[in-house]
DNA sequence: GCCGCTGTTTAAGCGTGTCTAAAAATCAAC
DNA sequence: GTTGATTTTTAGACACGCTTAAACAGCGGC
């Protein structure tokens, strides 16, 4: 019937198949090489059948690349689409913060939904309504409508960082409501300055001088936090 | 494992349940007596073995009343259930057209998808951003946070009125964007004044005056504009 | 009361996305 | 290199929501 567009037309993902190509974007950032499709199914909540599952689903409709116990790698389509989703989930993100009033450890599960209405046009009006943010309630950055993603920050997760460094906190890679509730009480914040006191080379924990206090922070914070260096 | 919550929660609706809660929610209104499947099915222009099996789901589930070959009826949880769907709907096509600057006949198709998004503190927050709206892009009125639906306009199909009649156009019950875009290119608009000047007994047609001109509406249209008449 | 038309329901099957349990491949240790 | 623990994949099953095709109920005409 459609003999081109037929040839072109790629059918539209699933919701469940954006939540893996974003999950497969993320944890291809954060590691180097291809990701396991155990670390899928650990970041996904599901067992490790479903994402060999899905992994293979998407490897057959050209979002993946992937080899049999040997992990998976987005392809330029796939990291396309998940660029997409992510923007989106952003966009929603600062939206529900922004304009609706969201704690910003409330705004990702609603995000979670709202990611996956796929119109370009409600996406690049909210984008607009929201006046073209740079960045969501997490520090993330947005990536723009034709999919660049820039961040002039270059931020680093704080784990990186040696005794006597400074920076500033501008962003977090764990949107967990556990986790965000746990900076506020500790007072991490968006835009803290930080510097390293010291180091625990036992556990990986860190004394990082917050203001006027100090506060030691375990191996498990250090890697969320993301950092702007200073110096 | 929890005994006391497992007996009062209801499982979540599905996208798909909740379409036909809606839909069955709209054929009630829109006739009287029970709504037969194959209505439903015309209605969400699936086969009728679907609605069938969906209307059966949703009476072993307490939604609706139905005996087989003679319709069914939401029950008192069904219309509840119904309602807030529709609030959800019209909440998002007001947000859609007055935040995101969409027409009336392109709110729609996003609002359904946009609907399914059961949180009752993202419906309530929206409902506070928009202002508390009382009437969505298409004049419908838009049910209270307690499902309260009450329109002191009282409209009425404009195919009910007589000769000599005068309203106002209100609503419309057709959302479709071949219907709007038609109703755009005659100026019949929302809040228009409108005079029943004589009718066609032999197709139901109307011809009615608009501002200083007369127009020709077909039955299909005249059922499809909602007046609240004046006298 | 029977016939046939229309409307409705059942039966069977398909695709998606999930699960558990069992089999297979990989990798590190010796 | 073979072995054993660990990771990964396959196999089989299930719920949901849809389809087509066939059986069935209700009702008017005669």
């Amino acid at each position: 019937m459609e003999p081109v567009s037929a040839a072109i037309a790629q059918k539209a993902l699933t919701a469940s198949e954006e939540d893996y190509l974003k999950c497969l974007y993320v944890l291809e950032q954060s590691q180097n090489g291809p990701v396991h499709t155990n670390d899928v199914a650990a970041y996904m909540h599901t067992k490790a059948s479903s994402a060999t599952d899905m992994v293979q689903r998407l490897s057959k409709k050209g979002y993946v690349h992937y080899r049999a116990y040997h992990g998976a790698t987005l392809s330029e389509q796939g990291t396309e689409a998940a660029v997409q989703v992510v923007r989106r989930h952003r966009l929603w993100e600062t939206f529900l913060h922004r304009k609706l009033r969201f704690r910003w450890d409330e705004v990702h599960a609603l995000a979670d939904q709202l990611e996956h209405i796929a119109s370009p046009v409600l996406t690049d009006r909210l984008d607009a309504f929201l006046d073209y943010p740079k960045y969501d309630p997490h520090g993330e950055p947005i990536p723009s409508a034709t999919g660049a993603v820039n961040d002039p920050r270059n931020p680093v997760p704080l784990s990186t960082l040696q005794v006597g460094n400074i920076g500033r906190i501008v962003a977090v890679s764990d949107h967990s409501q556990d986790f965000l509730k746990y900076l506020e009480t500790t007072n991490l914040i968006l835009g803290s300055r930080i510097e390293v006191n010291r180091l625990q080379a036992f556990d990986g924990s860190m004394h990082v001088q917050l203001a006027v206090r100090e506060v030691v922070l375990s191996e498990k914070v250090t890697e969320r936090l993301l950092i702007e260096v200073l110096h």
